[in-house]
DNA sequence: TATTGTATTTCGCAT
DNA sequence: ATGCGAAGTACAATA
C-alpha cells in the first residue's frame, strides 16, 4: 500500500482555502473543525444553531458532521450527495450541496475554522463480521442438539409465502418442525409471526407442523402465548456461545467454530 | 460562547503523544488520522485490517472510527465506552477500551499517525427537527379533515395498555375512532398493531371502536387486511405536505404551518 | 434503571 | 424498484 499524504491547511487567506477545498472534493478526505450552523432539508428539515462541529467529506461525496457528543452525526449525506461547493459568504465559509434526485439539501456555514485537513486516505481491506442472525442459524445447523435432542436439519433459510423460515427439520418422532431463531429475547411479534407460519402450513399445505422458537430468553407473556398455541421454546444463550474475548486472536467464523469443537472434544 | 481551543499534536516523540492523549480522554475531542487495524468484540466480533482511518473520541467517551468511504463508521462505541487507554505496543500506538457491563471491547492499533488533534469542542444549541411522526400528528390535529370529513379530535398521543395511541376522536356519526399515523407506507405489522388496539377496546373496555390508518400509501395486502378486519385507510401524501425546499428560510414548525395556512387562504 | 418506540433510521435480501 | 425484517442499530421518552 502506498503512503497516504496529509495536509494541514492554513485557514487563511480564505480564498486560498476555498480554492483548495473545492479542488479536493471527491478526491481527498476533507476534515474541518470549526464553529458552524447547518441547515438540512430532505425527508425532514433540521436546523442546527452555531456550535463546534467536525465536518468530514469523504472521497465518495458522503458528508458527516459531528458535534461534541454522541455516536450519531448531527447531519449527514449518503455517498454521491451531489455537487459539493465551498464559497465565501460575508466572511464565512459556506458549504452547499443538493442532491438532484431527492432535493435533499445540506448547507453548513462556518463562522470560525479551527483547523482543516486534506487527506488522501486509502482503503484497507474490508471489515469481517460474524455473530449475526445468519451465523446463529449456521451454528445451530452444526449443533442441532441445541434445538432439541435428536433434531435433524432438513433445510435452512428458505422463503415461504408468509416469510422466510430459518430452519426446517424433523424431530425424533419424524414430525416436521420449523425453527425460528432469534438473537435477542423473543418478542410478542416474534411469537405471532411463528404462529402465522404454523397456520400457513395448516391452511395452505394441510400439514400440522411443530414449531420451536430459539432465543436467549422469553418474557413470561411470550412464553405463555407460545405454549398456549402449541409451540415450543428453547433457550440458547448466544452470549455464551459467542463470548466476548479479552484479546483478538482469530477473526474468521470458520476458525471460531473449529475452536469451539476442539473445546468440546477436549 | 467562549472560544474553543484546538491543538495540533506533534506525533513524536510517541511517549509525549500517548501522555497527552490519555490526559485528554473524557475532556477534549480527540481526532487521530492514521493507518490502523481494529478489533471489536461484543454482540458480534469484527476485525478490520490495516487501512487509513479517522478516529474520533468525544468527551462523552463515545468512539467513532471512519474509513475513506461511507456514512457509517467502521467501528464505534456508544457513550461511556469505559476506560479508554492509549499505550505503546512495539512502536505502534494502541487504544484499548472495554465496557465493564457488557464486555464490549474495542482495540485500535495505529501503525502510522498522520495527524492528531485535541479539541475542546463546545456544545451549541440543540438541533431542531420537524417532519417527524409527532409533527405529523400535530399537523393532522390542525387539519382533521385530512383524516375524514367532519372528524373531531378528542385526544392525541396518549398511552394505553396496548401501547400509545396517536389520535382519538369522533366521526360525524359520533362514533369513537382511533387513528394510527404512519410517516411511511403502512406495513403488515402496523395493520396488526392497529387491530390489537381495536381488540383491546373491545375486550377490556367493551367498546366497539372504529380505526383509521393514515399513511402515504398502502401495499395491497395491507389494505386488504385492514378492510377485511373492519378498519379504514386514509392516504395522506406527507411528501407534498412537508415538501423539500430550495433554500432554508424558516426553521420552526410553527412558521411552516403558518406558511401553509397562508397558501391555503390565498 | 429497564422497556418501548422512532429514526433523514440504515442495511441487506428477496420479490 | 418495492417490501420487509434485522441492526454491535442509536436515541429519547417513559414506566
Amino acid at each position: 500500500m502506498e503512503l497516504s499524504n496529509i495536509v494541514n491547511l492554513p485557514v487563511s487567506p480564505i480564498n486560498n482555502l476555498i480554492d483548495r477545498l473545492n479542488k479536493a472534493v471527491g478526491d481527498k478526505m476533507i476534515i474541518i473543525a470549526g464553529r458552524c450552523k447547518a441547515y438540512f432539508d430532505g425527508r425532514i428539515k433540521s436546523t442546527l444553531e452555531s456550535g463546534d462541529r467536525l465536518l468530514v467529506i469523504k472521497k465518495d461525496l458522503s458528508i458527516i458532521m459531528h458535534g461534541p457528543e454522541g455516536v450519531k452525526p448531527l447531519n449527514w449525506q449518503k455517498p454521491d450527495a451531489g455537487p459539493i461547493h465551498f464559497s465565501e459568504k460575508d466572511s464565512t465559509l459556506e458549504m452547499f450541496t443538493r442532491r438532484k434526485k431527492t432535493g435533499e439539501t445540506l448547507i453548513v456555514v462556518f463562522e470560525q475554522i479551527f483547523t482543516s485537513i486534506l487527506w488522501h486516505a486509502l482503503d484497507g481491506t474490508e471489515i469481517e463480521i460474524y455473530g449475526d442472525e445468519s451465523d446463529l442459524v449456521k451454528y445451530l445447523v452444526t449443533h442441532p442438539e441445541l434445538i432439541e435432542e435428536g433434531f435433524k436439519v432438513v433445510k435452512t433459510e428458505f422463503q415461504t409465502k408468509v416469510g422466510p423460515v430459518d430452519i426446517k427439520g424433523r424431530d425424533t418422532k419424524g414430525r416436521e418442525v420449523i425453527v425460528e431463531v432469534k438473537k435477542r429475547n423473543a418478542s410478542p411479534a416474534d411469537a405471532h409471526q411463528l404462529k402465522r407460519y404454523v397456520e400457513y402450513f395448516k391452511d395452505t399445505e394441510k400439514k400440522i407442523i411443530r414449531a420451536i422458537m430459539v432465543a436467549p430468553n422469553f418474557p413470561k407473556n411470550v412464553q405463555e402465548y407460545l405454549e398456549k398455541n402449541g409451540m415450543s421454546i428453547k433457550k440458547v444463550p448466544w452470549s455464551e456461545i459467542f463470548p466476548v474475548i479479552q484479546r483478538p486472536k482469530s477473526s474468521k467464523l470458520e476458525d471460531f467454530f473449529v475452536n469451539k469443537k476442539e473445546e468440546k472434544n477436549s
